[in-house]
DNA sequence: CGGACGATCCTTTTT
DNA sequence: GGATCGTCCG
């Protein structure tokens, strides 16, 4: 272990010999954060800490096993896997198989994904005949798990009365109702999403104390990784783990917040002081990852934001390259851009393609990258977007895994009912559905009711359902007798899906056939795998980890040597020493759905931030100045974000010659331009969202406003303002004192219309 | 009932 | 540009 030690700063080894109790460790991006976590569990179980004893909390499955792999080095890999070590999601799924009984669950429940959710909200919206375009399944679940994460329940929704203003303003004021159906139904299937992981862990833990109790005896230390990334929901159970012990080791950085749309509260991290006054507060403040332009340019970047934990990121490395500026005309001549720099890169310093990463805001823009790389003959990988597990051929297989143990998951049962089509159709299936509201039923439960027959089903119909319900009832008895593999073989080959798979002789079709075998060769090494470990290898753990896998998990190995793309929210936690950043547009990045709030354009530039400091040797950024968006194509200014990073860091040689385009090409974006003022070398700054000029700084004190609206704080009567949905209009009247001020806003084509400021998107025009 | 074909909506980001 | 949705017809 000594060993070990010496090998960390003096920053990192205190954080990692650091005794019982809370700390918080700030660690700036590259500053070996991760080391500091694995070095201190390995110190930890060296004290003698049983492993089982050890619960870590990390942000992808991936981060966990690779943690496991640097532990087990350490202390041995038998030590190692007895480690609790994965995503909130994986490790309290887990628990939550346990001690199913008590939250009225049972141990084989369905995780529902978010496409499982989704459309079983769809049929809620439609059984409910909510008509309208505004009711989204998309913004509903939004909705809907914001609440969980907030823990807040459909009665509570219901009371509170700023979720409910927000609906009613977005003409969606049935959501709670919603929201009500929503976790019925998916206790009817037995099922949970993503959000009820956590929740129904917190409902465990207030409900069954002796279960808390347990745990918190269990685990004796607790250790999070990404705390800024963290929501109240997983911030509670981690306060109540720790409860008694206070042992608990939190490691982050507010500066890589990035996934407040999913409910994260970069307030946990600022918090921790509370809830912990005795804590011990270490930071990492050396980045070993990137050069010292690099690392500069990420804190000019940064230092935009007004709320952040002070700290000072330096690097000891050499100046290295600056920070390179590709202009396009094009999305298209962008892809060629990036790709060209990337070979002369390349071949200048004799690096593999594996040391290369283009990192974009939205999965969308992989396209045009895939066709350049693939026109030069350039080996890449892709994550995220369509992955494996989303091909409708895996989906049905995966549904019919998911009824053998769980028939009651209503998402399933209608993926497969008619798949292959066996003359089940809509009509029948309403009537089931209806059949089962009626009796409070679950579908399958309607089928499989002894008094089916009374429906009023024709003979054929009943016969069909019959032969279906026999079917799913015949894999039912094999689960307890065979293992994932030998049941999914069976049903490929009961169900008829390989019958019709075989059916297509197109070269989709094809292959199709191949991921259907590629998925039953992933159960076959799961199932050998688990059993070599002693471990259960039954459908259930099956199915409860593909569906918990991220997009970085399922890397396979002939992933050798080749460019990565995937978006800055993937990247986040990795390090290559050539990163491209592209799509550098106003509208893009930062996203056009951030414009309206200040908190919404800090948490892009974060996202920014985290996309610079993953390059270890040279950053180039790329943007087009047009690009094809629902195919057509739009005009675009550079991002202002370019304009964040102080000049000096910039590589201008490029960027000069493009400047006179620059200026020459007509501005579409009326009224608020943006960095489009990319002349002037990205100096100047657009006053309007140049926040720190005119609000005045806070002091050292990190402030998070909680304001959700937009800054509308220069809003007067007979001001012009536009809403993202009612188009233009005049404000008539304001009442009401910060942050309740509602306005009455006569639009030109909505007539007259009452908004609570906070929660409208008034954009002032005049 | 089921497949085919236009109309329509859309896009952040993910466990 | 592309996935999803509703409608139409065999």
């Amino acid at each position: 272990m000594q060993q070990y030690l010496s090998q960390l700063n003096e920053a990192q080894r205190a954080a990692v010999v650091a005794g019982d109790g809370p700390s918080l460790v700030i660690a700036g991006a590259g500053s070996g954060k991760t080391r500091v976590l694995t070095y201190r569990i390995a110190y930890l179980l060296s004290k003698g800490v049983e492993p089982w004893r050890i619960l870590a909390l990390t942000f992808t499955n991936k981060a966990a096993r690779e943690m496991k792999e640097r532990i087990g080095v350490i202390v041995g890999d038998e030590v190692a896997r007895n480690l609790w070590m994965g995503t909130f999601h994986s490790i309290f799924a887990r628990i939550l198989r346990k001690e199913a009984v008590n939250i009225g669950f049972s141990s084989s429940f369905t995780i529902y994904d978010t496409a499982d959710s989704k459309s079983l909200i769809k049929s809620i919206i439609k059984d409910m005949k909510l008509v309208g375009k505004e009711y989204k399944p998309g913004l509903i679940l939004s909705r809907i798990s914001g609440a969980k994460n907030d823990l807040v329940t459909p009665a509570a929704y219901a009371r509170d009365e700023h979720r409910m203003i927000a609906d009613r303003s977005a003409n969606v004021p049935k959501v709670h109702e919603i929201f009500q159906r929503y976790v019925k139904e998916c206790r009817k299937a037995d099922a949970m999403d993503f959000d009820d992981l956590l929740l129904y862990t917190n409902v465990l833990f207030r409900d069954h104390p002796e279960s808390l109790a347990r745990y918190q005896q269990q685990f004796r230390y607790v250790l999070v990784d990404e705390y800024q990334d963290t929501n109240f929901s997983q911030y509670l159970i981690v306060r109540k783990l720790a409860e008694q012990h206070h042992n608990v080791c939190v490691v982050g950085d507010d500066a890589q917040s990035i996934y407040s749309f999913r409910g994260a509260k970069i307030e946990n991290i600022l918090n921790f002081r509370n809830d912990y006054p005795e804590y011990k507060l270490f930071k990492l403040e050396q980045n070993y990852r990137s050069t010292q332009t690099i690392v500069n340019a990420a804190n000019s970047i940064i230092s935009n934001n007004k709320g952040q934990i002070k700290k000072v990121v330096f690097s000891e490395k050499e100046p290295g390259d600056k920070i390179k500026v590709l202009s396009a005309i094009s999305d298209m001549e962008e892809g060629f851009l990036v790709v060209k720099n990337l070979i002369t890169q390349r071949l200048e310093n004799g690096s593999s393609y594996a040391d290369f990463a283009i990192l974009y805001r939205t999965n969308a823009q992989s396209r045009i990258f895939e066709e350049a790389l693939r026109k030069n003959n350039i080996p890449y990988k892709i994550y995220g977007g369509l992955s494996f597990y989303q091909r409708k051929e895996i989906k049905d297989l995966l549904a019919y895994l998911r009824l053998a143990v769980n028939p009651r998951d209503g998402e399933a049962l209608k993926r497969v009912i008619n798949y292959p089509a066996r003359g089940i159709g809509k009509t029948t299936l309403d009537r089931l559905e209806a059949a089962a509201a009626v009796n409070d039923l679950s579908l399958w439960e309607v089928l499989s009711h002894p008094s089916l027959s009374s429906l009023g089903f024709n003979a054929g119909t009943l016969k069909k359902l019959g032969s279906f319900t026999s079917l799913i009832n015949g894999f039912i008895s094999q689960v307890p007798n065979m293992d994932a593999y030998e049941l999914t073989s069976e049903i490929v080959t009961q169900s008829g899906i390989l019958k019709e798979l075989h059916q297509d002789k197109s070269n989709e079709g094809q292959t199709r056939i191949e991921n259907v075998d590629e998925l039953i060769n992933g159960v076959r090494d799961f199932s050998e795998g688990r059993r070599e470990a002693g471990l259960e290898n039954t459908l259930v753990h099956f199915l409860e980890e593909v569906s918990l896998l991220t997009d970085q998990d399922s890397e396979t190995s002939d992933d050798n040597d080749k460019v990565t793309l995937m978006t800055i929210h993937s990247a986040k936690g990795l390090e290559f020493p050539y990163v491209y950043v592209v799509g550098v547009e106003e509208g893009l990045f930062p996203s056009s759905m951030s414009n309206y709030s200040e908190q919404a354009i800090e948490e892009e530039r974060r996202l920014f931030y985290v996309a610079v400091t993953r390059a270890e040797k040279n950053v180039t950024l790329s943007y087009a100045r047009s690009r094809f968006k629902y195919g057509e194509h739009s005009f675009a200014t550079p991002s202002r974000f370019l304009s964040d990073i102080d000049s000096k860091y910039l590589d201008d040689s490029e960027v000069s010659l493009k400047q006179r385009s620059a200026s020459t090409t007509p501005r579409f974006e009326s009224g608020r331009s943006s960095a489009g003022s990319i002349a002037g070398r990205f100096k100047r700054k657009t006053p309007e969202f140049n926040y720190r000029e005119r609000t005045s700084d806070s002091g050292p004190v990190p402030r998070f406003g909680n304001r959700a609206g937009a800054d509308t704080s220069g809003l007067a009567i007979g001001c012009k303002v536009e809403h993202e949905r009612f188009g233009c209009g005049e404000v008539v009247a304001l009442e009401g004192v910060a942050p309740n001020v509602k306005a009455t806003v006569s639009f030109e084509n909505a007539g007259q219309k009452q908004l609570l400021l906070k929660f409208a998107k008034l954009k002032i025009l005049k």
